[in-house]
DNA sequence: TTGAAAGCGCTAACAA
DNA sequence: TTGTTAGCGCTTTCAA
């Protein structure tokens, strides 16, 4: 037989308020407001009385009441995607463990907001719930409603990713730099004909990936064969490229990420095609799964916990009235390996 | 160039008061607040005319002060693993969804908490901040200081996983009936050597799965022979014990989850060893990576999402001051497929 | 059925 | 240097 537990609300947390200090020390809330904030004069001999009662009766003064004089919640959002199979991407687990590390120093909250394409619903639950001082946007698409309501609602925010829209704060690689070096150097080993492999096009980091694709092989020295398939990030795509990238003698298969190259790396497989010797592969985005792949796979390398890191000091920064860069981009690297050799 | 953003208090969201209401309406806030919570007599046509007012400009209650006057946050905590390469597994994020669509139901937003094995500060300050009215723990540890620490401070909370730990309440699967369960099935089919790799003892999935692999050995008719390894979620002892398991004949390599049984697939493809001609293998929890297998393993199969709606529906449940179960458990499904035909 | 007033715990002018 | 006082926006007794 279970046993059935029943809420007890004696044990709850014993909550001493700024005024219980007051009256323990014999002096006004406000001396001890001024103590803790460090704000307007006070004498330090006061000061330290009041510090040191604080610290020893493990006074914490609540945020609720703080935030409601002073107008802040003391929270940010941390918006991603919830669709299935996108939420679940490491990519934005390690920006939202970027993001919480940042918010923690200033002794902020995240609240996490999930959203999917057409339904922005719990974002603006949170910010006409008037619940969040600021917030980071995951990633961006074209024609983005977030953006869009985040916009007018005219709370701070930082998207990571890239957008067209004017005054937006904005972290991201710069994938046409990055995935334009990548394709150059294929060019450079004597490659003369690719195909790229890319996921919705909706998605900005998908023509921003593409864009630097295209420029490379614009400005080649030689002829280029190439194509390009966008919104083929599931099996049944990917199968049929790969299939006629084969029949075709395509010389490398470029894939926008790691989960389309993932793809790729198995049908090649199934097919019984060898890499490089047969075929030659390099991702846009890199993963464990490629990594420990045989052979390794050619990828660009990003650290996706800096962006969250980076977006979320650049947000409290903007919220502290400090003037920020509209765009700010990071490393990446260009990791050579077995499967392009 | 770039461009520099500076923040703009000017187009901040206008926030509309209770008190503006009463003032437009020409009565009181009472009136107003009784007309919204719904408490209290009032006249049908006063409330109407209130609700109209609100629908039509669009007035939300502030959650900052109605939680300051009721000592309430109006936010959940959902805390889980920090530790790279754990936040990442799909199964944390369903389980977050789960408790976020649960949390959305009730007006409620859910703030995230990464913890690492030995540092649970990050919870600690939610706690003493008082941020939060209830915390869903996303897995359990032998001797783990998240519950500890929760059930000392009074605040309601929900685990999912098991305990030992009395008055805990407790949202789970039958680990130790779905894994006995499938063993079994197994054993029946003339199996009768047979290793499980496990990850950490010190998480307690890993032992209620051991204990359900135990018991299907030990209620076998016939004599069994069977190898357990725990601590072994790394590659290199994969692949030792993976190495041996060939070298001894073992029949069937049993993994506690899909991470170990990606590794044992790895493997035993690099050492052309087929499944499940030459060996079967097995796992308790399945994931993409393992279903799209060729051939598909044979798992048992959860609902991580379902755990987190679950979770978080029973800690809303006991928050309201219901009587609510010690322990939940629910539905799992056993997966027979090629692996172990 | 409605309203006045106090209070939730804190901050911040303004006075002293 | 310190205290008084008036909020922040809401809920909730207690009166009317």
């Amino acid at each position: 037989m279970e046993n059935y537990l029943i809420r007890n609300d004696d044990d709850a947390v014993s909550k001493i308020t700024i005024q219980d200090v007051a009256d323990a020390l014999g002096i006004s809330k406000t001396t001890v407001s001024r103590a803790i904030s460090g704000k307007g004069r006070i004498g330090s001999e006061t000061r330290n009385k009041v510090l040191e009662y604080i610290e020893k009766n493990n006074y914490k003064p609540n945020p609720i009441a703080k935030g409601l004089a002073k107008q802040k919640t003391y929270n940010i959002a941390w918006i991603m995607p919830g669709d299935p199979g996108v939420t679940d991407l490491p990519f934005f687990q390690k920006c939202m463990s970027g993001v919480i590390c940042e918010a923690q120093e200033r002794d902020y909250d995240v609240l996490i907001s999930m959203v999917y394409d057409d339904d922005i619903s719990s974002l603006k639950r949170i910010v006409t719930n008037q619940k969040i001082d600021g917030a980071v946007l995951g990633r961006t698409l074209t024609d983005d409603e977030n953006v869009r309501f985040l916009k007018e609602s005219g709370i701070p925010f930082v998207v990571i990713g890239s957008t067209d829209e004017k005054n937006v704060i904005q972290v991201d690689n710069d994938h046409v730099k990055a995935c334009g070096e990548l394709i150059s150097i294929l060019l450079l080993k004597g490659l003369k004909n690719l195909v790229l492999i890319c996921g919705s096009d909706r998605h900005i980091v998908n023509l921003t990936r593409r864009e630097g694709f295209e420029s490379a092989i614009g400005s080649a020295s030689k002829k280029i064969k190439s194509e390009i398939y966008m919104n083929s990030d599931n099996e049944g795509a990917v199968g049929r490229i790969v299939d006629n990238a084969i029949h075709e003698n395509v010389e490398c298969i470029v894939c926008a990420d790691d989960k389309i190259c993932a793809m790729v790396i198995d049908k090649l497989h199934k097919e019984n095609v060898k890499i490089p010797e047969q075929i030659k592969v390099a991702s846009f985005y890199n993963s464990e799964i490629i990594e420990n792949n045989q052979p390794p796979i050619t990828t660009l390398k990003y650290d996706p916990r800096e962006l969250g890191i980076t977006a979320a000091s650049l947000l409290f920064s903007y919220i502290e009235g400090n003037e920020v860069p509209g765009r700010t981009y990071l490393p990446y690297e260009v990791m050579l390996k077995g499967s392009t050799q």
